[in-house]
DNA sequence: GAACTCTGTAACTTGTATGTTACGTAAGCA
DNA sequence: TGCTTACGTAACATACAAGTTACAGAGTTC
């Protein structure tokens, strides 16, 4: 579960949600970030031993590209629990129709 | 996404896994883990405040229940990426394959 | 090949998270 | 009324995470 860890962070969640629409360069990442570049190229290097993204180099740039593969076991792991708030959600439905029974009488 | 970062640690995932089996009472909680008592609490207090978890009174004990809302949350964030794996599926399946195989060794 | 661009790493500072031991407090029990 | 049990909090130590500036190296351009 190295993901959630990495994920801890909102910077890097940002980069991550900035992935989502593309492939971007080191240098453009950063430019959107209120932190130096060597932080953010800190936090590139978290999300990349984490697996979340990939690089591929480009001439003297390197291009970032989210890797979903670690998100996706995040989500087998959440699996687990999606029947806590699928029961709770029953028992507020089951809840609300007796409450609305008891006013129709 | 409060939770995220709540469960970064792996201790407080260990303990939001065997709250799923039911409440247990700090104690108990603390026992099943090799730091002290007191480290526990300040975990439990920690997963309270991301609203993970409820506490109840009983005499002097006090009982901690899941509360699966944040994660439902979380689940919620997951979503936007699910369209990235879901053309993956076979990458994902790989992994969890291999994951199972660890596991039962 | 010299100068410029793009990026990562090194060295350092600082805030925060996690652990410890010691102590306080509220509820049961002799 | 003591004494015990069950917790939480305080105070402190320490490891680590995230930020900064300075620097190094690889690639492009003229």
């Amino acid at each position: 579960m190295r993901a959630l860890e990495a994920l801890a962070d909102p910077t890097r969640r940002e980069i991550v949600d900035l992935l989502a629409e593309g492939e971007l360069d080191a240098g453009t990442i950063a430019s959107r970030f209120p932190v130096s570049r060597p932080a953010v190229s800190r936090h590139l290097r978290v999300l990349r031993e984490a697996g979340l993204v990939n690089v591929r180099p480009d001439a003297q740039r390197r291009l970032y590209a989210l890797d979903p593969a670690p998100l996706a076991e995040l989500d087998a792991w959440l699996a687990r629990y999606r029947v806590f708030w699928a029961n709770r959600l029953d028992a507020l439905d089951v809840h609300l129709r007796r409450e609305r029974r008891r006013k129709e009488r």
